[in-house]
DNA sequence: GGCATGATGTTATTTTATAACGTAGTCAGC
DNA sequence: GCTGACTACGTTATAAAATAACATCATGCC
């Protein structure tokens, strides 16, 4: 049973199950191998709706196995998901955070609240379709937008307005 | 006299100079202090139009000041940079770079050369109202949004297509 | 001049990430 | 089943990026 799961009203067991079942189907799907440790890894960075740190994970990590692992040990599991897709990084954070939506196009678009924390992921078209619009007027070819607004979400306004 | 100036058909001392100038006028503007060490960290940061990382500019510092700085002078100078709007950090690069149109409202949108490095300040509107637009959607107030394009610059894609 | 404030110096440490190399599973084809 | 190639994982060391805590120095104001 995973820690610290019920942050709001909402069953994050859940969430997570959720998460694992796409990513177990999505992996088949693809021929990938998704072991046992990189699912684990998987299951810690869902762990809230927070984004982790990479040396964060490890600690959860570590603490299971009830034996050190190494950095890279959890480096590698996180580029394995990122590059899968079921994972994201946010540059702004250096940490990570599960995809959503994974298995559908995305291209990383974050609103990222400075009180809570919490990191919710939009993938909106229209900020998309302005970057690439501004991008063509440029001739610039897009390979990989990055989009994190940091600021305050519903609730936390609600707190402290 | 800088070194590395002109990295294509520029006179980028001419960069260089209208950024210092901007900045003193803008610093005494607003009796902010632009220091000796920052004027000379925000010259370094001009060095090119690529984002620099802070052990970069360490480097050049101590080199031209003939003693080894250390890590915190130029964190610090780059802090107040920074504050002032007269550098920009990028986030997904852990580097700093120019701002192209200080004492502007700006909302620190860039495209990213992978090829040659350069990046470009664009702060394109149509961008930030696409963010504004969603974020009031969900109810979320928008504090600093960031936008860092990865991708290939026109003469990069003229180069190698 | 004296004092308050802000800037810089110094040393140590933390956080984040990667390099280099070796071992051990895993799967395909025979 | 065996072999060989490939991929994943373990281990140790190190690099890169950023900050903490405290001392000292400069600047401007009264």
């Amino acid at each position: 049973m995973p820690a610290a799961t019920n942050p709001a009203n909402h069953d994050h067991d859940h969430c997570i199950a959720d998460a694992l079942t796409r990513a177990d189907a999505l992996c088949a799907e693809r021929g990938a191998r998704l072991t046992a440790l990189r699912r684990q890894v998987l299951e810690l960075v869902w762990t809230s709706h927070r984004p982790r740190g990479a040396y964060a994970i490890l600690e959860d990590l570590s603490q299971r196995e009830g034996k050190s692992a190494a950095p890279l040990t959890v480096y590698r599991a996180l580029e394995f998901l990122v590059e899968q897709g079921l994972v994201h990084r946010l540059e702004s954070l250096n940490a990570y955070i599960g995809c959503a939506a994974p298995g559908a196009v995305h291209s990383g678009q974050f609103l990222v609240c400075e009180a809570c924390g919490n990191a919710v992921e939009i993938d909106d078209p229209r900020i998309r379709a302005a970057i690439d619009t501004i991008a063509a007027e440029r001739g610039f070819q897009v390979d990989r937008p990055t989009v994190e607004v940091r600021g305050r979400c519903t609730d936390c306004q609600e707190k402290t307005p």
